[in-house]
DNA sequence: CTGATTTTGTTATTCATTTCACAATAACTC
DNA sequence: GAGTTATTGTGAAATGAATAACAAAATCAG
């Protein structure tokens, strides 16, 4: 493959798939590009150039094999394996993850929660919430590649060092602060707070008015 | 104004901001847009073409007096008052963002919760969890004009579509599906499992090499 | 006060992404 | 099975975003 792949292309892919999945579980076996592209609101030509991207083929006049795609997307992205994951910092946030059923489903399995607080390591889950100390030879035995960052902003950089040196592959990052890394590392941030105002920006009585594209 | 502003620019003009915020609380009086770059990775050039956006103007040589810089852009953003907020689903996310304190020091303000299940309502929080029967005349009352979606997917459009009707302003959807509003109300999509997914993408050793730009 | 230096603000340029447009072709119609 | 229609796949065109380049202005040095 010689064409360059953006990031908006995989997290496109990454929703075409989700979709996909919706439209198998309600028994159809065929899309359009256009299907895809309604549900996305997103052009159709979008659609297509995105999976010529990918060398994801359909037939003319025939649209797309649903079983087919999916399976090729699964390729591509990466999800016939189990990833295996931790959360650290066994908090609000923390404990709220450690709960969900919904990353399980996709393969993505939550092995452990790290914390701290001697209070919360002692505390029973169906999922152990264990000591920091233990960090390091748990990723390294337990085959960790991805890491879910959810103590308070203060601690985050000092626990990415940790994970930078057992040897992390992904970190999801809650703590709003930018984390330094080196860069083979694949941070991806979610800062809620700034998502929130990117509401506020929207629905914000204009003064001026201002042309939002 | 005549120019046209992207999304990007307002994602990155709220990143100013925190980033401001922060030089102000370490002391300094004045920054130049090579600061502000290096705070969010990103060009000088890039920085100063966002602000001649917004027509955020500094001095030559004399770089941007923080304070000043910091009004205007609270002023654009939108946060000298209070926005007043509601959650909806008091379940595992929803209870986690109830707690947390962060928004509110950004006049941010959660004022109630709601659920559909009497367990969770009768219980007692600093911030109060209500029956769904409230919904519509909580928002009218008090001023409620963002709503933070956490109720199962199966539940979100019908929530939403009661949210429609009290006239809300703004959605944050924390449930993963795509919901059907008048395009007037503004919905913020977050979808922590294709956040998930992104870093599998990218950490998946590659069959094919694809270049990712 | 003059000239050198720094930094902004904006225009031009480059680079990236989306959309268009249409040939190729598979499927349907009669 | 000839003609019509629908839909893909992709190169070209249009649009959009980021970066560079530089003139203008402010400050500084002596
Ligand atoms: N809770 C939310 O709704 C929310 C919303 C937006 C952002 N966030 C961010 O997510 C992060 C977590 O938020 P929260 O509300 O769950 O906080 P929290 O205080 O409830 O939980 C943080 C946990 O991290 C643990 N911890 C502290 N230092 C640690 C260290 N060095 N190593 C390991 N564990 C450590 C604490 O013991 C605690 O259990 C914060 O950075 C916060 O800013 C949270
Ligand atoms: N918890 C997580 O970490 C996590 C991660 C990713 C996505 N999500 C998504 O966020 C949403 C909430 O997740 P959760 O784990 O908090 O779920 P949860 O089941 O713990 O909580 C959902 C809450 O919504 C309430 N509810 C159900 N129907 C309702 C209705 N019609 N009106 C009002 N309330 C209603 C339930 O009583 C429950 O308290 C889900 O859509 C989930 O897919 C959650």
């Amino acid at each position: 493959m010689n064409n360059k792949i953006s990031k908006n292309s995989i997290r496109r892919l990454i929703r075409y798939r989700t979709v996909l999945q919706r439209f198998q579980n309600m028994g159809l076996g065929k899309v359009f590009s256009d299907n895809l592209a309604e549900a996305l609101d997103i052009k159709a030509s979008q659609v297509r150039k995105d999976f010529s991207l990918f060398n994801l083929t359909g037939n003319k006049r025939g649209g797309y094999v649903i079983g087919d795609l999916l399976e090729k997307i699964t390729n591509i992205i990466g999800k016939n394996r189990t990833y295996n994951t931790i959360i650290i910092g066994a908090g609000n946030l923390g404990k709220a993850l450690l709960q969900y059923t919904g990353f399980e489903k996709e393969d993505i399995k939550i092995k452990a929660a790290f914390d701290i607080d001697p209070a919360e390591t002692h505390k029973q889950y169906s999922t152990p919430v264990l000591p920091m100390e233990n960090l390091h030879s748990f990723i390294q035995e337990n085959d960790i590649e991805i890491a879910i960052l959810t103590t308070p902003a203060l601690a985050a950089q000092r626990v990415m060092d940790l994970l930078v040196k057992a040897n992390i592959k992904g970190v999801l990052n809650f703590a709003p602060i930018r984390l330094k890394a080196p860069k083979e590392i694949f941070i991806n941030n979610v800062n809620l707070l700034q998502e929130l105002e990117n509401i506020i920006f929207f629905i914000k009585e204009k003064k001026e008015k201002i042309a939002v594209i």
